[in-house]
DNA sequence: TAAAAAATATACCGATTGGTATATTTTTTA
DNA sequence: TAAAAAATATACCAATCGGTATATTTTTTA
């Protein structure tokens, strides 16, 4: 693959990755890249073997920014605890943030892929479970350092947290209300502080 | 209007309405809805202004049956801290209810309409509102019986119950797991046991 | 039961859908 | 810089889209 190949397929990917989750896969049409690329069919066919494939790649492609984000975030503390409240931290500011990549990709695909497009709703669960599996080992270093309780399931907290934070996303973009986002993560916070701390 | 097209209308919407929840509007297309319902276009134009105009009403119609269920499922008990704890032990089961539907339509219709439809998702916040009163209600109740702490803002927490559901539907159904369900209802008991009640 | 009215079916509309074969242009290789 | 290869544009495909005018059937009224 020649440099100037690389660059058009980047350059699709970045413009088609908003359109996608801010639409859903069926209400985006090819019509649509092909005026906010600037390029024409041909163009896109030639980088992406149909939409279905460049859906995906567009989920991945917005997906692999705001883990780097959220993996970035987290370097500003090494004591699992505190990582553990950077996490509400980061997502204080996830809707502003999210809003420059169309919205929230796990969300919208998980709910848009569901009883449509199976193939993106595995890409989806890959991720989530990708998501709690880091939130676990956070918990878990956490219990072997001794700055987290010693009776907490680690994987269920997990879970917790992550079912609240995607209930806010939810509720936070529905209603158009950072209040849901906020609250949830002062929530969270408290529940670090009072349930999971040792 | 006769008797005979209140039940065709009627029909459309209950074989409508849950392909629109799965589906989603743009995804749902109307010869999708003819062949579900046997009937023609000339039947469902006639009964039906348009597409959007039938997809507001098959919300209604799935939400107006969810909540009916709720408030009957409510009326088990007149204590209001029995009440709240009603509240997730209705959702326990939610995940089998709601499929019979297509789905949750606050989640779907909610997810699918933000940037697509501001007609459809303004009949979503009018139910996500309606729905935090009567919580913020039940609560206020408790708070003047004496059952809830005084100290307890009644629409914040009307608020948090209420995203935690949402998160753990979405990720039910995500997942296809009904941990997220019965996990999240748990700690919604514990909520109302440790900071609700008086 | 015949006439009026309402509901439904049929046949069609222009526009758009995802996708492709091929021509053209651009880039890379030699 | 000329030839080969890769990338992009053009022009088109059949199928489907939401919607409608009108014919037909069914239901209701009288």
């Amino acid at each position: 693959m020649t440099t100037k190949s690389e660059f058009t397929t980047q350059f699709i990917l970045e413009t088609v990755a908003p359109i996608f989750n801010k639409n859903g896969y069926a209400a985006t049409s090819m019509s649509d890249l092909t005026v906010a690329t600037g390029l024409t069919k041909g163009a896109i066919y030639g980088n992406f073997k149909n939409k279905e494939d460049l859906a995906i790649a567009a989920y991945k492609f917005t997906v692999k920014k705001l883990m780097a984000l959220i993996a970035e975030h987290l370097t500003k503390s090494n004591s699992p605890i505190e990582k553990l409240h950077l996490i509400p931290d980061f997502y204080r500011d996830y809707y502003a943030l999210s809003k420059t990549y169309g919205g929230c990709p796990v969300l919208n695909i998980g709910v848009d892929a569901n009883n449509q497009n199976s193939k993106l709703l595995e890409h989806v669960r890959i991720v989530i479970e990708r998501i709690q599996d880091q939130l676990a080992t956070i918990i878990e270093d956490g219990i072997e350092t001794g700055e987290i309780s010693t009776n907490i399931n680690a994987m269920q907290y997990a879970k917790r947290i992550d079912t609240m934070i995607q209930g806010a996303i939810f509720m936070t973009y529905t209603m158009d209300d950072e209040f849901y986002m906020k609250d949830t993560m002062n929530q969270i916070d408290d529940m670090i502080i009072n349930e999971i701390k040792a």
